[in-house]
RNA sequence: GCGCCCGUAGCUCAGCAGGAUAGAGCACCAGAUUCCUAAUCUGGGGGCCGUGGGUUCGAAUCCCGCCGGGCGCACCA
C-alpha cells in the first residue's frame, strides 16, 4: 500500500517512459506551490538538460501520456516545465480511507528488515547523568523506534561505560578513603556482598580522583595499575567494580525511565574484555598490530585521507585496554553474538574521529564490512548564550535536576490553565511529567541532529507554536472530542472528501509515509517531528473550519469522525517515534 | 598548523539528490469565539540565504577563495 507520491511517481514514470524519456524522471514530489496543485514533477527540466531540448516540449509530451489516468483531476504545465498534479477528490478520499483502515496509519516496512543494534546513551559509572546525555538519549532512543517500527529487528544498548581507567580512579579513591576494606586484600575473598560506598560517595568521589589525576603524575600512576589489575582479575577489585556497577545502574534506570528510554541490552565495556586477550592475538596473527611509543596500535590511516589520521590504540604502554579496545572487542563480541547487518552509534559529533579508527581497525580486522558501522553523531546543546549548557554556577546541570525543573514549569503551566482542579494529584502529576518529556523531547528532535541547539526551556515549554506541549494539547484536544463522540453514540464512517481543510489533512496524513522514509534513510527524526508538527496544525486548521459532531449530515459526522480518529492515530504514532506520550486530558 | 561542522527574517530553526514568489515558530500589527479544549484559527509587515568568484538556461543548494563562530587532532571517554 503505497503512499500517493509513490504511485503517482510511478504514473508519471510510465508516462516519461511512453514518451521517450527516462522513467527515473517521473519522480513526483509535494508541490512547492499548494495554491496551484497537490504534487510536482520537475522532470522534464532534467530531461530538456540531457537531451537539450526545450522543458516545456518535453513536459507537454508527458502530459499527453499522461491523459485518462482516472485518479487525477489537472494536469498542468507552469513555469519552464514543472508538471503539477492534482488529485481527484474521490482519490484522495480512498487514499485516507486506507489510512483510517491500516492499523500502521500509512507507514510501510522495509523490503528487508536487517538485524541492527543501536548504540545509545552511554551512561557511565560514578558519573551521574548529565544534560550532554540528553540528546544521545532521545535521539538514540528516537532512532532505535524508528528503525523498529519501519520492521528491522532492533536492539537498544546502554553501552555501559563500566572499564577502564575511571574503574582504577574509584578503586584506589575508595582505597585512600576506607583502607581497611577487605576489597584491597589480596587473595579470592569471599568479599562483602554490601556496597562499601553509596551512589553519593561514587559522584563525589570520581570527580576528586579525575582531578587529582591530572595534576599529580603519582596517582594517575596509582590509578593505572589499579585499572591494569582490575582488567587482569584481581578478586577484591573486581568484587568491589561489581558494587560500583550496580549502584550506578539501578541509579541511571531510572533515569533513563523517567525519560521513557529503554534499553534491550545493557551491555557494558566490561562484556567484551574477556574477548580482549584474544582480540589482541588475532589482529597481532593478522599482522595489523604494530609496536609504537611502548603502545600496542593499528594503522588505520589511508592515502586518500585529507589529514593526519591518529592510530586506534589497542593496548596502552601500561598493558590496560583503552576505550577503542573495548569499542573494538564489543564489535567482535556482537559480531559472534547477535551478528547484526548494521550498528548505529549515537554519539556527540566530538568523537566523530574516534569512530572513523575504531571502524576502520573492525573493517581491517575483519569484524564488520565497509558500511556496517555508521555513527550517527550529533551536537551540542548549548546555554541561551550559545555556548555549551551550564548551570547558573558554571558548573554541569544534572539530568535529573533538569527534568525537574521542566517538570516545575509544566506543574505551573497547567495549574495556570486550571488543571489542577479536574485532575487527581497522581493524575496531574503525570500529566505535568508528560508535559516536560515532550517538550525537552520536541525540543531537541525538532532540530537536526547535526547542528547544535540552544536550550531555552522557557521557549521549549511554550504552549503555543512548535513545541511539544502544543502537540500533546492538540492529541488531548482530540480526544476530548472523541469522547463527547462516544457519548452522543456517534461513530466514524466512510470518508469524504470536501472541504479545502479536508483536502489538505488528507495530504498531510499521506505525507507520513514519505516522512518516515526519509527520516529513516538520513537517520534524522527531526524529519517526524516536523509532519508531526504539519499534521497537528492541519487538524487545527480541520478543526477550526469544519463542524464535526454538529455537522448537519450524519454521514458528513461520521466522515468527519474518520478523519478524527485517524489523525489521533498518525499523530500518536509519530510522537510515539520521538519517544513522547500524550495524556488523556491537559 | 591540519581536518570536520556551522553562518538563512529582530530571535530560534527548517530547506541544501539545483528549479516557480526562500519557509516555520516566537516576537510585532490587525482580525475571528451563541458551537466539539481560543493552550486555537485567519491575515499582514519583516530576508544582498556571511562574503567574493566559478559551473549552469537557472544556485540558499554544487565547486574554489576569503571572513566569522564551534569542535577535533593516540596512552581520559
Amino acid at each position: 500500500m503505497q503512499d500517493l507520491r509513490r504511485r503517482l511517481s510511478d504514473t508519471v514514470g510510465e508516462a516519461f517512459a511512453r514518451a521517450g524519456l527516462a522513467a527515473e524522471l517521473g519522480r513526483v514530489t509535494s508541490s512547492d506551490r499548494p495554491d496551484l496543485a497537490d504534487f510536482q514533477c520537475n522532470g522534464a527540466l532534467a530531461a530538456a538538460k540531457a537531451e537539450k531540448a526545450n522543458p516545456r516540449a518535453l513536459a507537454e509530451r508527458v502530459v499527453a501520456e499522461l491523459a485518462g489516468s482516472p485518479d487525477l483531476a489537472r494536469v498542468e504545465i507552469a513555469g519552464p516545465g514543472f508538471i503539477n498534479l492534482t488529485l481527484t477528490d474521490a482519490a484522495l478520499a480512498a487514499r485516507a480511507a486506507e489510512i483510517a483502515a491500516d492499523p500502521r496509519f500509512g507507514a510501510e516496512r522495509v523490503a528487508v528488515p536487517r538485524r541492527v543494534i543501536v548504540d545509545y546513551g552511554g551512561p557511565n559509572v560514578a558519573k551521574p547523568m548529565h544534560v550532554g546525555h540528553l540528546r544521545a538519549s532521545i535521539i538514540g532512543e528516537s532512532i532505535k523506534r524508528l528503525f523498529r517500527f519501519r520492521g528491522d529487528e532492533v536492539y537498544g544498548d546502554a553501552h555501559f561505560g563500566d572499564w577502564g581507567f575511571q574503574m582504577g580512579l574509584l578503586i584506589v579513591a575508595v582505597a585512600e578513603e576506607q583502607p581497611e576494606l577487605a576489597f584491597f586484600q589480596a587473595g579470592e575473598g569471599p568479599f562483602p556482598a554490601e556496597s562499601p560506598v553509596s551512589l553519593a560517595d561514587l559522584e563525589r568521589l570520581y570527580p576528586a580522583a579525575a582531578a587529582r589525576a591530572k595534576s599529580e603524575p603519582e596517582f594517575r600512576d596509582l590509578a593505572r595499575r589499579a585499572t591494569a589489575e582490575l582488567q587482569a582479575g584481581r578478586a577484591g577489585y573486581r568484587a568491589l567494580w561489581r558494587h560500583f556497577v550496580e549502584v550506578s545502574r539501578s541509579a541511571l534506570i531510572r533515569e533513563f525511565t523517567a525519560l521513557d528510554v529503554n534499553f534491550d541490552l545493557w551491555k557494558g565495556e566490561s562484556d567484551a574484555d574477556p574477548l580482549i586477550a584474544e582480540m589482541v592475538q588475532t589482529l597481532e596473527d593478522k599482522g595489523l598490530l604494530v609496536l609504537d611509543q611502548g603502545a600496542r596500535i593499528i594503522r588505520v590511516a589511508r592515502d586518500d585521507d585529507k589529514r593526519d589520521l591518529p592510530p586506534l590504540l589497542v593496548v596502552s604502554s601500561e598493558g590496560s585496554a583503552m576505550y577503542g579496545t573495548t569499542d573494538l572487542a564489543t564489535i567482535l563480541d556482537r559480531r559472534r553474538t547477535l551478528d547484526p547487518q548494521l550498528m548505529l552509534y549515537v554519539v556527540d559529533q566530538r568523537q566523530a574521529d574516534h569512530f572513523v579508527q575504531v571502524f576502520r581497525a573492525a573493517y581491517l580486522a575483519g569484524f564488520a564490512s565497509e558500511g556496517e558501522l555508521e555513527h550517527i553523531g550529533f551536537g551540542t546543546m548549548n546555554g541561551v548564550d550559545g555556548k555549551p549548557f551550564k548551570t547558573r554556577e558554571g558548573g554541569v546541570l544534572k539530568l535529573h535536576d533538569l527534568i525537574s525543573m521542566a517538570t516545575e514549569k509544566a506543574r505551573e503551566r497547567l495549574t495556570e490553565a486550571g488543571l489542577g482542579a479536574e485532575l487527581t494529584a497522581e493524575a496531574f502529576e503525570a500529566t505535568a511529567h508528560k508535559v516536560a518529556v515532550a517538550a525537552l523531547k520536541f525540543a531537541d528532535l525538532g532540530a537536526y541532529r547535526g547542528t547544535s541547539y540552544i536550550f531555552d526551556l522557557d521557549r521549549f515549554m511554550s504552549f503555543e507554536g512548535k513545541t511539544g506541549p502544543y502537540l500533546l494539547y492538540q492529541a488531548v484536544r482530540i480526544k476530548s472530542l472523541l469522547r463527547k463522540a462516544a457519548e452522543a453514540g456517534a461513530a466514524a464512517g466512510a470518508i469524504r472528501v470536501t472541504e479545502p481543510a479536508e483536502r489538505e489533512l488528507a495530504l498531510t496524513l499521506d505525507a507520513f509515509e514519505g516522512a518516515l522514509a526519509e527520516a529513516y534513510a538520513k537517520r534524522a527524526p527531526n524529519l517526524i517531528a516536523e509532519h508531526a508538527y504539519r499534521l497537528a496544525q492541519a487538524f487545527a486548521k480541520f478543526y477550526a473550519a469544519c463542524p464535526i459532531l454538529s455537522a448537519t449530515e450524519p454521514e458528513r459526522v461520521a466522515s468527519r469522525l474518520g478523519f478524527v480518529q485517524t489523525t489521533l492515530g498518525q499523530l500518536e504514532c509519530a510522537l510515539g517515534l520521538l519517544g513522547i506520550a500524550t495524556p488523556e486530558r491537559m
